[in-house]
DNA sequence: CCTGGCACTCGATGATACCGACTGCTAACG
DNA sequence: CGTTAGCAGTCGGTATCATCGAGTGCCAGG
């Protein structure tokens, strides 16, 4: 499509756009690309590359600034070759040296590291692992009429659904704990029962019937979104409302949540701009990266910035951070 | 200290400036206030305010601004009398009408409805309730290594921290289960044991051990700070940075959670700038008050806003809020 | 096909003037 | 003596205008 030329100079442009967030001139394409002709021909070639719907103007006397379709052949050219610098990638790695404890907890602390290492928000979505499987379940009383499932998932993720009973004694919560611990414990999680089987109590029937859905329901749900770094959102932006509109859809789990997934069942690593299907998201862009745990998808990490950002850095750090938390997942 | 038409004077001010943002000058005090004096008068008035700490002018031809001092004194004469309008009060009664479910569930909309009523950011604070008593506790292996204990307080906090054990059996966890059932379930959270007595296997006193270290770590650190509407903060600032350095307080729970309980143990309900405590909170005022089940703090809910805030509005929101919030987990 | 040169465009910057909101002061008034 | 009308003065905000310069498109010559 486009000849080496056209796509060293397209190339430098956004690179230095993105360093510099001002429009780029010819003469600072001659300046900082690897191309050994005249600011003259680049005029012509950045003429063309507009034409092409590449680049734009702001207006008439100014540089070219990149379009979503000039980002988009910017990642694709560098795809597989983004590098972090050594400290960053030295933070990945004693992060993960350093790195235990419980799945919340975890993913909480890694979401911080990315954001803090990238300068960008972080988003992880953690998904219910289609093959973990019930480790644990166990009914806890909370008042005469509220009883609370508590359910361990092998992946660590604890569901704690609520249900009404009509006050029962503890010999029937005993009994239910009991007769889902048989049914339940060692299934995996997208295999659950569909009924249990009548044991002749009718109280215990009733209440067993009911934490089980309370059950399902809450296995279906479960994608737990973590966020961290939104401040940086701030410095990304200069108008107010730009910053109101994209924090007002990263408090809206179900929304970046179905994003990301959309994304990832689109096969892209990155959503440029209107790509991303969100319109208040028109100047931003996602980068995203799955991880799995013992060898199964487990969950989703990603980058949000302005569309100028730093995409080299951006791949290489979700991408290293993606395989640090599967693999440190994976150990347990 | 101030007389009864300076008072009236500068209520007027604080009123109108939190109305517009734009300084007040003394015609529009004229306009909106009740005192019936002559423009002039109220300039003589105001001139006064500004030399007692009570407003300043942003240059010498605007209108007045109120001070800290300023806000401090509006805020301390209208205590008691905020009021919301109908369909805010509504809003919340329908709220706890249909609200149920598990505790963070609950918080998390709560949250959200605050915010959402006010227009402005909201939080809450959930604090390990002392008197709450331990329902269960029980020890669910995730790997060979990894061992999470599940323990249920009858405030509805789930607590999970994980313990590191070297390979034992099913029998040694049972066991370990059983023993900590035995000793901590019914024992208020504040009151847990220091040790628990040796059953002669060395194998169960380890892991039990260990686990009662866990377990006394992980409820004292636990109070969760939920946030919503950080958006409208872009709302309420003009700068970036101002939103910028506001945001990342929020992101960091510690300060947000010591500096709510600052405020509270300061007996104040309603902190305003450099009141905060917090540097780059400088902008801004928190409105705060505490809720209660079954008669015990159990944590704090608060609105944070400009220093321009509706403090009427926020005051009545958060007092009827809490209560309600307070009676339907009381309820369960 | 490339390039140096050139006229042109247009946002950014800065100076200048003007408007208007508001003040402080003073003198008059009840 | 407190209150008020009137008035001169202050100063930010806005509009106007000229200037500057980065960057362009185009053309003619290599």
């Amino acid at each position: 499509m486009l000849d080496d030329r056209k796509s060293s100079i397209l190339r430098a442009v956004v690179q230095r756009y993105i360093e510099t967030a001002q429009p780029v001139g010819s003469g600072a394409v001659v300046a900082t690309s690897d191309v050994r002709v005249s600011s003259a021909t680049v005029r012509n070639e950045m003429a063309v590359l507009e034409a092409d719907g590449y680049l734009i103007q702001p207006h008439t006397s100014a540089g070219r600034v990149p379009t979503e379709k000039g980002y988009r052949f910017f990642v694709d050219s560098l795809k597989g070759r983004g590098s972090l610098d050594l400290s960053q990638s030295q933070q990945v790695r004693s992060f993960f040296a350093r790195a235990h404890g419980e799945l919340e907890n975890m993913l909480r602390s890694t979401v911080h590291l990315l954001s803090t290492i990238t300068d960008n928000t972080a988003v992880v979505v953690q998904e219910g692992s289609d093959r973990s499987q019930i480790r644990s379940v166990q009914l806890v009383p909370l008042t005469s009429t509220v009883t609370m499932i508590v359910l361990v998932t092998s992946s660590g993720v604890v569901h704690k659904p609520t249900i009404e009973v009509l006050d029962v004694g503890d010999e029937v919560t005993a009994a239910v704990t009991a007769l889902l611990s048989t049914h339940l414990v060692g299934t995996p999680v997208r295999r659950l029962v569909d009924s249990l089987p009548g044991t002749g109590n009718e109280d215990v029937d009733t209440v067993a019937a009911a934490a089980l859905e309370a059950v399902r329901c809450s296995l279906n749900d479960h994608a737990a979104l973590y966020v961290d770094g939104a401040a940086h959102m701030a410095e990304a932006f200069e108008t107010v409302e730009t910053i109101r509109d994209v924090l007002n859809i990263l408090e809206q789990q179900l929304v970046v949540v179905s994003l990301i997934q959309d994304v990832l069942d689109r096969g892209l690593t990155v959503a440029i701009g209107t790509e991303t299907g969100v319109e208040p998201l028109a100047g931003c862009a996602l980068v995203v990266a799955p991880y799995e745990v013992e060898g199964e998808h487990a969950g989703t990490i990603g980058l949000l910035g302005p569309t100028r950002m730093n995409y080299s850095e951006a791949l290489a750090a979700v991408a290293l951070v993606s395989r640090r938390l599967g693999r440190t997942l994976s150990e347990g």
